[in-house]
DNA sequence: AGCGCGGGCGCG
DNA sequence: AAAGCGCGCCCGCGCT
């Protein structure tokens, strides 16, 4: 494939229209088939452009100009089509009232992660990478113009030739990329139909949003502002979130700093400062914590609403595991404390349901041990406390329980690759103590060791087979998420990530096939958050439960839901956990 | 003024 | 042989 005799059209009078319309009757494998918009916010961004395209030829149409005819054009044409990022294209005009047919509609994206987990994502890059390395140009030399007239996404002139032409070319890459990578994602279809599945509940989660207390939050917006303002009045003229500042600060007060950053100078983190325990310290802390508080959370809550609704975008392949983020504002991130998820309330008349699975990574970390003691604590019922045996055997019966975490903490470390310093390090204890702790892991789970070793001496052999420079793990779906052969280790971790990231996008489909999309808000990682009507909550819940309930384990991975008036309410102190 | 990076810190 | 993993966002800072 490449880019040469691709002829691009601007469709502006009624004689172009009807050359495009002849074209779009053509037989043709695939359809390609793109937006542009003024950015990237779908409540409050337009729709410009709508492209269609495919291997030889593309076509843009004004939005403005062509509404009706692009409406048509979703309702009537039956065969194929091919979106880069389709969740993003398909929302804006699902929020226009233009159904777009999912059913018949693929996306590159999916395909290129499932092609190469570690390889580009993005449609320029997925396109020089595969088809042409020209596949740039259009977009840098449209950057260049719109720096040099000062225009923006939402002001370039739609004839302007550079725009619409990068517009058009988008669905020839589109589709050309679709042709190429359609046969070779074959093997891994399961895991595909499960991205597109999913991909299509994700966008009406979007569109749907999550409700927040806006008088809350500029309550609290308020307070921390006052609190941060009197803070820095304090230090003045010195600033505590200045590393630099800080550092000579402590220089100045005797004060001897020891621990270094990764690229050598003196650390100033949390750790460091607790140490340090001077008024001092303290207050730099307290500082970072409130500006943290304001900036990323209740700042940005109120400046990305939509009325009172939060629209942030679900990052679906975004994670190499396989794994979804979710940004603007950074859901996932929300500080576990009443003060700050108490922001999140369920619409008028609803109720918020938070489920999560239970121990979800330990569990598959039994599965894929296969060690007996693991599995076993996992059949009991109720279930064994793994990390509270691994603190008995570290500590005895007396003292284990008050150093479960430890426990936690240690399997955790392991599991990811730390070694017995780091460890020691992050929960602050003797090497000598750490390696006790990671004995009685060992002994208490001997099966961890072994499922590590196993998963990083396949990723190895697997590059050394292929001759490359990374090898893989392979899923429950069947999909391969690739690993540097240089930290082979890493295998373990994107087996069980990967794993739990598959069986979480999967109970979201069983979910919506159950009836239950319409409710849902918000996934994070483990858990998921539902809206829901109050007089269907009775009803519903255990619906969840079971529906997110998964057998095909060596252990139950079983989901437990919560039911709250706000996000808080299962972090309050007075909360029995 | 805008960009990229490092440090720091929030989550699973 | 040894190696904590996966993210997003903020700030300060040095650069263009």
């Amino acid at each position: 494939m490449s880019l040469e005799g691709v002829q691009l059209t601007l469709v502006e009078s009624p004689g172009e229209l009807a050359d495009f319309l002849e074209w779009l009757g053509h037989d043709r494998r695939i359809l390609g088939v793109d937006i542009e918009t003024t950015g990237l916010n779908v409540a409050k961004d337009r729709i410009r452009m709508v492209q269609f395209g495919d291997a030889q030829r593309g076509f843009a149409l004004s939005y403005r100009d062509w509404r009706g005819i692009i409406r048509d054009i979703f309702a009537r044409y039956r065969r194929p089509m091919v979106g880069h990022h389709w969740k993003f294209d398909s929302g804006f005009l699902a929020r226009d009232g233009i159904t777009t047919p999912w059913e018949r509609t693929h996306d590159t994206m999916p395909m290129c992660f499932l092609y190469d987990s570690l390889g580009p994502k993005s449609l320029k890059a997925a396109s020089a990478l595969h088809i042409d390395p020209a596949a740039r140009e259009g977009e840098a030399q449209l950057k260049k113009a719109m720096a040099k007239n000062g225009w923006t996404w939402a002001t370039v002139p739609e004839d302007f030739p550079t725009y619409w032409e990068y517009a058009a070319l988008d669905t020839v890459l589109t589709a050309q990329l679709a042709e190429k990578l359609w046969p070779l994602i074959q093997p891994y279809r399961e895991a595909y139909d499960l991205e597109m599945a999913v991909e299509r509940i994700l966008c009406d989660m979007e569109l749907r949003g999550a409700r927040i207390d806006v008088g809350y939050c500029q309550d609290m917006l308020q307070n921390l502002l006052w609190e941060h303002g009197a803070l820095l009045d304090q230090l003045a003229p010195l600033n505590p979130h200045s590393a630099a500042e800080v550092i000579a600060e402590f220089a100045k007060q005797g004060v001897t700093l020891t621990k270094r950053t990764q690229s050598g100078q003196l650390a100033v983190d949390d750790a460091v400062l607790q140490h340090v325990g001077t008024p001092f310290a303290a207050q730099v802390v307290k500082a970072r914590e409130l500006k943290k508080l304001m900036s990323a959370y209740f700042e940005n809550f109120l400046e990305q609403r939509d009325g009172d609704i939060l629209h942030p975008h679900i990052n679906q392949l975004q994670a190499r595991t396989g794994r979804m983020s979710v940004t603007e504002p950074a859901l996932q991130t929300v500080p576990k404390t009443s003060f700050v998820r108490d922001a999140f309330i369920p619409r008028e008349g609803n109720k918020l349901v938070l489920c999560d699975y239970d121990n979800e990574e330990v569990r598959l970390m039994a599965h894929f041990s296969r060690d007996p003691g693991m599995i076993a604590a996992f059949l009991e019922n109720p279930p064994r406390d793994v990390h509270l045996d691994v603190s008995i055997r570290c500590y005895g019966e007396q003292e284990g329980p008050a150093k479960r975490d430890r426990g936690k903490r240690a399997l955790f470390s392991k599991a990811y690759g730390a070694g017995v310093a780091k460890f020691a390090h992050t929960i602050g204890v003797p090497e000598s103590e750490a390696q006790r702790i990671y004995n009685a892991l060992e002994a208490t789970y001997p099966g961890l060791q072994t499922g590590m070793e196993k998963a990083t001496r396949i990723v190895r052999e697997r590059a050394s087979y292929d001759h490359a420079e990374t090898g893989y793990v392979v899923l429950s779906d069947k999909r391969h998420i690739r690993v540097k052969k240089e930290k082979a280790y890493v295998g373990w971790n994107a087996l069980i990530q990967g794993n739990a990231a598959a069986v979480l996008k999967r109970a979201i489909v069983d979910l919506e096939a159950a009836g239950l999309g319409e409710f849902l808000i918000l996934p994070v990682h483990d858990e998921l958050m539902f809206d829901v009507p109050e007089s269907d909550v009775a009803e519903v819940v255990p619906l969840i439960e079971q529906t997110m309930r998964r057998d095909d384990w060596r252990v139950p991975l079983t989901a437990s839901a919560k039911v709250a008036d706000r996000w808080g309410d299962p972090y309050r102190e007075n909360h029995s956990e």
